[in-house]
This record gives C-alpha cells, structure tokens and sequence, in this order.
RNA sequence: CGGGACGUAGCGCAGUUUGGUAGCGUAUCUGAUUUGGGAUCAGAGGGUCGCAGGUUCAAAUCCUGUCGUCCCGACCA
C-alpha cells in the first residue's frame, strides 16, 4: 500500500471533542470518523485492525466447537413480547415500523433470536451441546454515549450462544467459552483481568466480565493481594465486620440541631460515625423502601436490587420521602410502619445505634434491633472499599482498579428457553428446556482499550498480532533516485514475503512522515536516507521501544520478513 | 433525564460584553528553494457565523424558540 493511496486522514491538532487518549488518537490517527453522537465509521486502518480482532474471535470460537452465523439486525416484537423484554427494555432499545404498522427493534442483543432459532430446529438431546456465534452490528440508545468507541451507540459484538441438557453441560460450556476469552485478549495483547460480576436476578456463580485494566475504565474492580479473588465493585462480597455486642441500653432521644448529616451527627454526639446508621430510602418498583446501613459505608444499589429482586431501583424523591412521613436527614427505622425495611447484615451487629427520630433536629441514641425495631430484610448490601480484607482468603486485602469491560460469559439458565420453547426431548421421552449461556465481546472497545493501554504521546503503539500494517517504509528524501528504487523494492519483496507494508511514497519532508508514522504507530518503521545507503544499509525502527537497528540493503527484506513473524508469535 | 459548557473555513481558535457586513494559526491548491523528527518565500481558493423567527437603517454580536455536540451525575443485556 503507498501513503499517497491509503485513506487515512490524519490530524495535527486534538479535537476538541475527544476527553480520553483512545478516543483522541483514533480520530487523530484517521481511524474512526463519528458521524453523529455516538456512531462512528471505521476507517480503513481501523477496519482492518477490527478484521484482524475478528479473525482472532473466529479461530478460538471456532477451537471451542462454535459455529458461526448471522442472524437480522431487525428483530420483531413477537420475540421479545415472548420473553417478556419488549415491555421491559426500555429506551435503550431503538425501535421502529413497517408500512404495516409491524414493530421490531434495532437488536441490541439476540437471546430472543437465537433461542427462537434453536427452538426451530432443536429435537433431541442427541444434538446437544449447541454453540452459535456471530460478529455483528448492535444498536444500544445510550442515555449517555461517551468516549468514542467505549460507549456507543451502534457498535459491533461478537455474541455467542451455548445450549446445553443441564447444568454440568452449560459449566462445560462456560468454561469451554471463557478460556477462548483469555486467550483472545492475550492474544490481541492486552493486559487483562477476569472478574467476578453481577448476574443479576439468575444468581448463582453465573458471570465473569473481562476486564482491560486502565485509569479511564468505567467500571471499578477489586482484587486480593493474597489470592486469585477478582470481582466488580457491584458485587464484591465481604465478610462483615462483627462488633462485639454490648450491653442494650435505654433508648434516649437527643435534640441535634440542624444535623442533616451523619458526619455532622457525628460530631455533635462526639462519636466516631461508625457508631450511627443511616436510614436511605428508596423506590423499588412500586415499593417505598427503608435501607439501614452503618454512617461510615456506602451501599451497593446491584446488592440491594438483588436482595429485593425489583426490576426498577431509584433513590425515593424528595416528594415521596415527604409522602411517607418522613424528614430527610433525621430518617429512622423507629416507629415507621407500612414501611418495608432492608439492613445491612453488618448493621445487625451493631448494639446501642444511633439513628434519625423521624422528628426535625432529633435524633435517637441507644436504639436497638429487635428491641426497638425489625428488619424485613437482613443482607449484604455494602459497597466494598479498597482495603477490605478479601471475602475468599479472608486474609489478603482487597486492591482498587480501574477497568474497561471488553467482554462477558453469562449464564441465562433457563430464562429464555422456556420462554422461547427451546427444548430437547432426553432418553426417557421427557421434554426438557435447554441450559443456557450467552458470551459477549465488544470488538471496538477491545481495540479501543487496547490504544488506551498502549499509547505514548506521539501515538498508538500496536503489537504486532492486530496493527493495521506491520511495516512502513519511508524513504527521507524523495528526489534521490537510489533511495526510491530501494525502497520500491524492499516494498515489492516484503509483500511478495506476505508482509502488510505501506511504503511512504508522499512528497513530505521526513519530519512529517516519522510523526505521522508514530501516530498511526506501525509496529516496524524502516527508514531509507542517503547517508545509509551510502553504507549499504536500512535503519529498523521499533515503535514498542524505539530500538534501532541497522541492517544491509540486501537482506533487509528476509530479515524484516523474520522479524514480524517473530512478534507475531 | 438533572447540572454545566459549547456551536464562526477540513481541524484548533479569536471576534459576542459595547450591533456597522468576518479574522488568526494550521491544513488545502500553484510556483520556487529545501529534504534524517511536523521547512521557507511568493501567490490562490475556501465561511448564508448550527437552524428558524424577532428587534434594528444595520445582527456572528441583542431577544425568543429549536436542533446538535461535549463534560459531570443518574442509568446500563
């Protein structure tokens, strides 16, 4: 490929749309083009990085007996009516209609599709396991798309679909599925960590998310210094802390002047905030809901959804708290009826709590479970804090990181397949609903998390295995003929050798081509220039880690050749 | 959806407070000189100032509405 040729618009300056390195060196390196809030279109050199991510999914799924297909991007209502989503899913789905009136949806993922599809064709157990795939564009309304390619709107996923008799195949499955993740993630070179994740209302060990470690990611993660323990944020368990139990007091009602606040309760009382309890209300589907938790933690609204098992969690309005007769910053479970009250398991524990009197200024000393108060729920609803000791060793300490999630096994169960009829018939003539499991990978933010851990700030860095090109050529002045012939040729026999190279035959001074060469971040840069020639050699160039070699003119292309096989490996 | 900011040439921006018919850098095109880390000189082209109303002799500038974009938050199979 000659520079003059390769549509790649490169920028000088950063937009000033782009926030994070990613986002700024794809649209400065001519790799994505955004056409409006999150939607972009992928430039050559970011498609063929994308292709290349793709061949890499392909081969593994295909290692672990999946099967690829394509299935519509247009789905029609009837599916998700089946499964119950459609009135569900809510905004994020992009809906539309024919000339018939007919609704589908933009799919935004294709359980309804593929079970459907399987349902069709599924007799007998003798056809178990079942392992779909396919690489396809999603469509996902955002409320909020952000950071170019990590959050849009229409992005392209690899999902895939394994149907199992049981249990015991469905874990084979998984397993099966999320050691092809691992590989694929080292294999597209990044520095990546699997994570224990929510799996919402199914429960059970049922996901992992594939983390990118990076400083920009979304999601926050926690892992063990002293074991393989690694969970998001949102799920991370915890042992509780159990304060010894004191002696029950009697409950005594303090006037607390304007403390609308624990730590302003706190102080007044001249207690550590360890000692009150803090009393959040919420809006669970149609339920108003009192959550108790101690002062000094912070609650994990994926814990509570779960111990609720509510579709639709919001932190009650000002209006509804008012509703209820109570006064935010002086709320207490004391005394409230009508009212269903979730603890915190750790709160529990707690003897001689302060907590809000329900009455303005006052709060309530010495307050007691069971005694002055009950709990419908008792659960583990608090958000983990770096430094936790770990809840599977029970002796290391918990680590904060950031994370992009790039990919996720998930274990449906039954949930679709018996909505769907997805069902075999086993030995014994007995109908039975397939066990299912979905897995997902984004391509686009794998590449995306892949610039954002490897970048400088001349550019991207690409490891060999998925850069868009595996050589450039740039020759340092283009009117001396010696230098062009050679570099024709080298080109000519590298790509006669298999190797991707794009020859940088613009009429720029050198200058330009070395920065725009680390921009684009080729992982080999061969520079031809007089004073070389003159000693019969080319200068390699590593974008990695910038080491340079010098090697003759005659086997320059063999020994560039080797090379890229070598970092292919 | 709440809060904030912005929309002027491909890109980055100034001009808006105080209304007078649009400018800088860069990129692009032509020519010359240059050629190992974003060259220099000379010349040229490119904008109904997001859109629609309104005020005014006159609007990028003031008013109203609308569309779009970005950031923070909430949300996220």
């Amino acid at each position: 490929m000659r520079a003059t040729k390769l549509y790649a618009p490169t920028l000088r300056e950063v937009p000033a749309e782009a926030e994070i390195a990613s986002h700024k060196l794809m649209l400065m390196a001519g790799l994505i083009c955004k056409i409006t809030a999150g939607m972009y279109t992928y430039l050559p050199l970011a498609w063929r990085v994308m292709k290349k991510i793709e061949a890499i999914i392909r081969e593994e799924m295909d290692g672990i007996d999946g099967q690829e297909l394509m299935m519509p991007i247009v789905q029609p209502s009837d599916l998700w009516e089946a499964s119950g989503r459609w009135p569900v899913y809510g905004e994020e789905m992009m809906r539309l209609k024919d000339r018939h009136q007919r609704e589908y949806c933009l799919g935004p993922t294709h359980e309804e599709m593929i079970t459907w599809q399987v349902a069709h064709d599924l007799k007998s157990y003798k056809q178990l396991p079942i392992r779909l795939y396919q690489i396809q564009s999603k469509f996902r309304d955002e409320r909020r798309p952000r950071f170019g390619l990590m959050r849009s709107r229409e992005f392209i996923m690899k999902d895939m679909y394994s149907f199992d008799r049981d249990e015991m195949g469905l874990q084979k499955s998984y397993d099966a599925a999320y050691g092809a993740y691992s590989r694929i993630f080292s294999r597209c070179g990044l520095n990546f960590r699997p994570v224990e994740a929510d799996s919402g209302a199914i429960g059970g060990s049922g996901s992992h998310e594939f983390m990118a470690l990076a400083d920009s990611g979304e999601a926050e993660v926690l892992f063990c210094d002293g074991c393989h323990y690694a969970a998001n944020v949102e799920i991370a368990a915890l042992s509780p802390e159990k304060a010894a139990a004191e002696e029950e007091k009697a409950i005594e009602e303090v006037v607390t002047p304007a403390c609308g606040t624990i730590e302003a309760v706190a102080n007044f009382l001249g207690l550590p905030t360890n000692q009150t309890v803090k009393s959040l209300c919420y809006q669970a589907d149609e339920e108003f809901v009192l959550v108790l938790i101690r002062g000094d933690r912070h609650l994990n609204e994926v814990k509570l959804q779960n111990a609720l098992g509510c579709v639709e969690l919001a932190m009650a309005t000002d209006e509804a708290i008012a509703a209820h007769g109570l006064i935010k910053g002086f709320i207490g479970p004391v005394g409230v009826s009508g009212i269903k009250i979730v603890i915190d398991e750790e709160v529990s524990f707690m003897s001689n709590q302060v907590v809000g009197a329900n009455q303005k200024d006052c709060h309530l000393c010495n307050v007691n479970l069971g005694r002055d108060y009950k709990a419908d729920i008792i659960a583990d609803l608090r958000l983990v804090d770096a430094g936790d000791v770990c809840p599977h060793c029970g002796k290391g300490h918990l680590q904060s990181a950031r994370g992009i999630e790039v990919g996720q096994v998930f274990k449906l169960y039954t949930k679709y397949s018996e909505k769907l009829k997805a069902v075999y018939i086993d030995e014994n003539g007995v109908e039975k609903p397939t066990v299912m499991g979905c897995y997902g990978i984004g391509v686009g933010r794998t590449m995306a998390a892949l610039i954002e851990q490897s970048h400088d700030d001349y550019g991207i860095i690409w490891p060999m295995a998925i850069a868009p090109y595996q050589v450039v050529i740039v020759p340092v002045n283009d009117k001396d003929e010696a230098i062009t012939a050679c570099c024709e040729k080298l080109s000519q026999d590298l790509t006669a050798s298999g190797i991707e190279v794009v020859l940088d035959d613009r009429k720029e001074r050198s200058g330009v081509k070395f920065n725009d060469a680390d921009l684009i971040g080729y992982p080999i840069r061969v520079t031809v220039g007089t004073k070389g020639l003159e000693k019969g050699i080319v200068e390699l160039k590593y974008r990695h880690n910038g080491e340079v070699e010098e090697i003759a003119v005659g086997e320059s292309a063999a020994y560039i050749s080797d090379k890229v096989k070598e970092m292919l490996r």
